[in-house]
DNA sequence: AATCCGTGCAACCGCCACCTG
DNA sequence: TCAGGTGGCGGTTGCACGGAT
């Protein structure tokens, strides 16, 4: 007897979200948190299975998102946990916060990957590309020993420089993995120069602001005008990440850490890229946020 | 202006591991 | 121990978009 299917497949909704869908989830996640993938659907009011749910949840929807394209120090961490592990995506997400295993897949496969291939290096292997043609060439022209020399002279350079980087992440890597717990902010302040110590107090009005319900809730904007729609649900002054539906854009407003909601604190980066940090906990009252399905209040830190 | 083509990414599919009864 | 249910993971696909012709 063959496996059910996660879902009952007829009359549920494929392809792209609509921000209808994407409120719905939302605001049942935030007020139910997350259990039971296969109910939430039924219970969200939705026309998904819960595998689609989980994965828009978890690649998409997820405030702690970072959005934007991976810096140059993160897919440095990409390259060298790929070297390591492989593509366990998964794992490797596990290492850069913020980040999805499909959003590093999607990274690696269209942008990594040509990278690497462009600075002579096998995205299989991480070995020097001209290391296997040499092997063939080794094979094929034992006898010429006199050329095979000149073939190795001139591969060896790039591999010592490749080498020295990727031993260079790594020694970054193992600080950062051998510390007793692991600490996003710490990672934060090993990203590009980024330092929690120039964090500016924000005042609290400057985060949120008492929100009200969308004039037309039922409006449904299409799945690029997402990013209005979450401005008008929460976030009138800074808005969830402005590229809510369009990864090119760069300029991320605002983040959160910690999958814990009793938790969350809020990131928030301005348009320069420039980040600036301000924190704010859940548990003492200052703004109230009723759309977030939270009646919790949020203080600046 | 129309068409083609390459690129990037969201979403889906199928498999696997783990849990539970 | 085993079968079924569920969540998670990695590979793949399909579509939207922008640039080239």
């Amino acid at each position: 007897m063959g496996r059910q299917p996660c879902c009952v497949k007829v009359g549920l909704k494929r392809g792209p979200w609509t921000a209808d869908e994407d409120t719905k989830l939302i605001n049942f996640i935030l007020t139910n948190g997350q259990c039971c993938w296969r109910a939430v659907p039924k219970l969200a009011g939705l026309l998904r299975c819960g595998k689609s749910c989980r994965l828009r949840w978890t690649n998409y929807l997820r405030p702690d998102l970072k959005g934007g394209l991976l810096s140059e120090h993160e897919e440095q961490m990409v390259i060298d946990l790929h070297a390591q592990l492989g593509n366990r995506w998964s794992k490797i997400a596990s290492h850069l916060p913020g980040r999805t295993d499909n959003e590093i897949k999607n990274h690696w496969n269209t942008h990594i990957k040509k990278k690497l291939r462009k600075m002579g290096i096998d995205p299989l292997t991480h070995q020097p590309l001209s290391t296997t043609e040499q092997q063939q060439q080794q094979q094929e022209q034992v006898s010429k020993a006199a050329v095979k020399t000149q073939v190795l002279c001139k591969i060896k350079e790039p591999e010592t420089s490749l080498q020295s980087t990727i031993t260079e992440a790594k020694e970054e890597e193992k600080s950062m993995t051998t510390s007793p717990l692991f600490d996003p902010m710490e990672v934060m302040n090993n990203i590009d120069g980024f330092c929690t110590d120039e964090v500016p107090l924000i005042e609290p009005h400057e985060i949120l602001v008492p929100c009200s319900a969308p004039s037309n809730s039922s409006s449904s904007f299409s799945s690029c005008d997402s990013s209005k729609f979450l401005e008008e649900l929460q976030f009138p002054d800074f808005g969830w990440p402005s590229d809510y539906n369009n990864s090119s854009c760069n300029n991320n407003n605002l983040s959160l850490w910690d999958d814990d909601f009793s938790s969350w604190d809020w990131l928030i980066n301005d348009d320069d890229g420039d980040k600036k940090l301000a924190l704010a906990s859940l548990s003492s009252p200052l703004i109230q946020c009723p759309r977030m399905g939270l009646d919790q209040d949020y203080e600046i830190l």
